[in-house]
DNA sequence: GGAAAAATGAGGGGCGTCCCTCATTGTCCG
DNA sequence: CGGACAATGAGGGACGCCCCTCATTTTTCC
């Protein structure tokens, strides 16, 4: 049988070296790229376009969620399984907005890892039942009005942005790291700061601390 | 036998009704006073030097633990009780530097509340088990250095503007509410920010965020 | 192919921040 | 009493924010 070809992403080295320690004791898995942080992850994903991606929730400039977003637009085959800290309602709806198809806590067992890999590999979900409660309330609530969070309607660009914002980047720094202008930067700023209704630095760091996105 | 004068300060109208209903029903207890935030807090019981205070820690404007600092400095015959939602170690160290001498969690049940105001009334402590451990440890490593937490070395006014900052408010409204110019209200932002380590807005807010100040 | 959305960038105005210096007043404490 | 600290306030400079308008290019989608 073929192995399942795994991408791991996170940013903490030696975490990340744990995991792939663990997957390649498996002869069912081949770990075919790492990555330590989101844009990486979606880069090495794209190159490699592996069956599962392993990614952590919290990483610098480009979170995971972010990073499963995308990776999820772009190649809807890869199945994705995040690694996360807390069995948080919030983060498990955002989860399953970007495309996710599962989710492991860290606290749990090696073998639960390898399961969770298998399990969304053959084309299912692999959630605690925690959160399929949660899922099941959050569908009920939101089938009206498409999607309540207007974290949902900002553009990857301004996500970005928000993410280097929240983080204590001023508009000069974003601008040298994602490779655009101070002019852009600030428009993406503007923008991002209407959808999410806000008019300060101070609220909008308010905001992603209400809504559990920082680091 | 003469009853206990208590003071309830909760911003939650509904909540705050709740208490003062479950302590009328004793005899043994009289309220003497409510307060809706902080500040009200302070003032009432200066004015009616009452023997216990029931005060919420997440407050507007000025927080419980604030006010129960100033209390506790003005009034040390008073005895502060503190009510929380979490049982949290970073809570409970800031309250007991505050001068509180108990603490409840709100969950529990009216008799614990009853419970405590007697045994803080008789100059006894009130602290869960829980958080009895995490104050042992912290001793210990408190020794030598004083006060570990910078937090801590902020004075009465800084920790004010430190808060409407994090709220949100500009120097200008900060200014206006505490009867202040501008400037002394830049004046005393410079300084904390200097004493916190942080040089943004952002950083600021984050630093409450991590350190659990955020109403 | 054409409409819509997203990303890029510029100009410019008004105001707020961050950080200096300097000064005055009051309080607390040894 | 003299020193330390807290609170108040001013002046001023450099820079960053917030929000307008306007424009071009690319991507996406029907």
């Amino acid at each position: 049988m073929r192995p399942i070809r795994v991408l791991v992403a996170d940013d903490h080295t030696i975490v990340r070296q744990g995991l792939v320690g663990i997957l390649k004791k498996s002869a069912e898995i081949e770990v075919v790229a790492e990555a330590a942080d989101g844009h990486e992850a979606v880069a090495q994903a794209l190159r490699s376009k592996p069956d599962v991606v392993v990614v952590d929730v919290s990483m610098p400039r480009l979170s995971g969620i972010e990073a499963a977003r995308r990776i999820h637009e772009a190649l809807p085959a890869t199945r994705i399984l995040v690694l996360t800290m807390h069995d948080d309602e919030e983060y498990i709806l955002r989860m399953v907005r970007a495309g996710v198809s599962g989710y492991l806590l860290k606290d749990g067992a090696a073998s639960e890892l390898l399961a969770g890999i298998k399990t969304v590999k053959a084309g299912k979900t692999f959630f605690g039942p925690h959160a399929t409660k949660a899922l099941a309330e959050a569908f009920q609530r939101d089938r009206p009005g498409e999607s309540a969070d207007p974290y949902e309607r900002l553009t990857n660009r301004e996500r970005e942005v928000f993410q280097l914002v929240v983080e204590g980047k001023t508009n000069a720094e974003i601008a040298e790291i994602l490779f655009i202008s101070g002019k852009t930067v600030d428009n993406h700023r503007t923008r991002l700061m209407e959808k999410l209704d806000v008019h300060s630095t101070a609220e909008l760091v308010r905001y992603a601390a209400r809504h559990k996105l920082l680091s």
